[in-house]
DNA sequence: CGAAACCAGTTTCGAAATTGACTATTTGTT
DNA sequence: AACAAATAGTCAATTTCGAAACTGGTTTCG
């Protein structure tokens, strides 16, 4: 009777006592989200570990830097937007990238509160530098569907996000 | 010209920029990994604050009572596997539960290292409400997909695991 | 014009997770 | 049998991140 579960026997066997033992109605909803989140955390940590933290980068700090790089001076509120972080955790972040001389930081012309965020020159060229790594090795993980599943879960996932859109659930603030 | 990006938008620009400007050659790579995280966090962030918050309770203390629940009795290194987090983690989140009562946590007899875990009557009791409405609010995130395309969906997220899982990707210790 | 409501960004503080060091036990080797 | 290497869990230090309070600029509307 020796165990030694590893995440899909762990899966299955939720399945059936869930069903079985408790009755409970939706094992397919939770088969899909333990399956989802668990694809997310394993990219995201296998990018952070080989790519990111070696030159010394959190992931996070990476997030911000990419979509400042490709959605141009930006202000912080819609930094955060983009990348699914409170405003707070942006504010956090800037300061030691601004510091580093990756960022630049400027008061916006026009509303006197906010900010405009960009790259330097220097930011510029590690982004350059750190997503060809980071692309390589996104690469590693999809290779493994074809063009065409790699489609298909794209627009499976995004029903997913735009249905729930609508509804009651607040976006992380 | 007014921008005002929102998250599909920002996946096109980017798609775009990364393309044309830099010569970048694996964009509906990153478009995919792009849009596993966002639903990942989406989907965690939701239940966490619909579900586990309001009762008190971690997203991270959920998922350790969650396979301890369904797995039985376990050893903290096959919680820490199946959870995806590290030994380390499980030992820290285990401290407060054991103290509400809610895990028993005994020595292992073959084992004097090692030790047990398993739920107390109260922290079944409190698993099986708490996963009543858990289980809702999955389904309500999933329900938007029929159930053939929630199955393909799974597959398509075990292949993508799956194929790296042998390689050289170095799971959370 | 001026006050109140609103909105953007920042700061502070606390919760939580990871890394690496440490202790205790077990396993393997000679 | 003895000792080295490996393993389990814990602890301490550091990092990260978000919620809520705070500061200051902007808009609305009497």
């Amino acid at each position: 009777m020796e165990e030694e579960l590893d995440f899909w026997s762990f899966v299955e066997l939720a399945n059936r006592r869930l069903a079985t033992e408790y009755g409970f109605r939706h094992q397919l909803a939770t088969e899909v989200l333990l399956t989802l989140n668990r694809a997310s955390d394993l990219v995201t940590y296998d990018l952070e570990a080989a790519v990111h933290r070696p030159r010394g980068r959190s992931w996070s700090a990476f997030r911000l830097l990419f979509v400042v790089w490709l959605a141009g001076p930006l202000e912080p509120k819609s930094a955060a937007r983009l990348t699914g972080m409170s405003r707070a955790a942006v504010s956090n972040l800037m300061k030691p990238l601004v510091a580093d001389g990756l960022l630049d930081r400027v008061p916006d012309e026009h509303d006197g509160r906010s900010v405009q965020l960009s790259l330097t020159e220097a930011g510029r060229a590690e982004m350059v530098s750190v997503f060809r790594e980071h692309n390589e090795r996104e690469f590693g993980w999809t290779e493994a569907l074809t063009e065409e599943e790699q489609r298909i879960l794209v627009m499976l996932l995004g029903k997913l996000i735009t249905a729930r859109a609508g509804s009651d659930t607040r976006s992380r603030r």
